[in-house]
DNA sequence: CTAAGATCTGTAGTCAATACAGGTTCAAGC
DNA sequence: GCTTGAACCTGTATTGACTACAGATCTTAG
């Protein structure tokens, strides 16, 4: 039995977000001391384990709750789960063909500068 | 001379995006017909050109701004413009290598799945 | 017993917009 | 000249995922 600020040092992640999620409902709310303290049992801190994880791995948190929803049931098939987790892996090989594409032009743009001390910047003039 | 509607549409960005740039004192105040309506001349269009190229880059609009009065001044060395294109730079190589991992570790987990139409699936075990 | 630290609540602020409500003004067609 | 619909005006609320704070209560170590 933890404590929020316990948990989220197991956890490595802010204290303040543990609460954030049962605010918005996404982890239930944990059993309480007499004067009101939060206590996590190991169930509870499994399951809040499981939404960081998914957090870290880029989902939105919408989709954190409807995949917790599905698994709760336990009505779901395997491949449902195989669909979501392709969709974003999808997102993330956008964000970094994006991100390659920025990085190309930035590089284009700093190689061209000659880091003179006068203000005529090759890098301003590249984007005026 | 173009009112806002028409500078969104020539630089294809939200008419919106206009007047929030407007009221975070990122662009100045165009000038007004008498009626009230906002009219943008050449410059400021070339100068809110900038700060949409510059936010494409990915750079932070508190970046923007420091930019923006840097190069208003004329007061600054090719050099400096340099090191914050570089700054940036190193930011986008360090999302793209954060993604990088994400994706491994998504395509590890998507590997696993048998797809199969039970609940007993890799991925959830995976997370849990 | 006391003092520091942890927890409680509710609320405000962050970033970069986006959306909306309720009101003018403009432009085109009749 | 009149009407109608689009575009514009203002201010405010909402988004996502937190983070920070204020002011109160509770726990724990010395």
């Amino acid at each position: 039995m933890l404590k929020r600020g316990e948990v989220a040092r197991q956890l490595d992640c802010h204290i303040e977000t543990v609460r954030y999620y049962e605010g918005i409902g996404l982890i239930e709310p944990p059993q309480r001391t007499q004067s009101g303290h939060r206590v996590y049992d190991s169930d509870d801190v499994a399951r809040l384990r499981f939404v960081l994880r998914l957090r870290d791995l880029g989902f939105p948190l919408e989709d954190v709750r409807a995949l917790l929803a599905t698994v709760k049931t336990g009505d779901y098939a395997c491949a449902d789960i195989a669909v979501i987790a392709e969709h974003q892996l999808a997102e993330i090989r956008r964000k970094i063909d994006d991100l390659r594409r920025l990085e190309q032009t930035l590089m284009r743009m700093t190689e061209q500068c000659h880091r003179g001390s006068t203000p005529d910047c090759a890098i301003i003039e590249a984007l005026s």
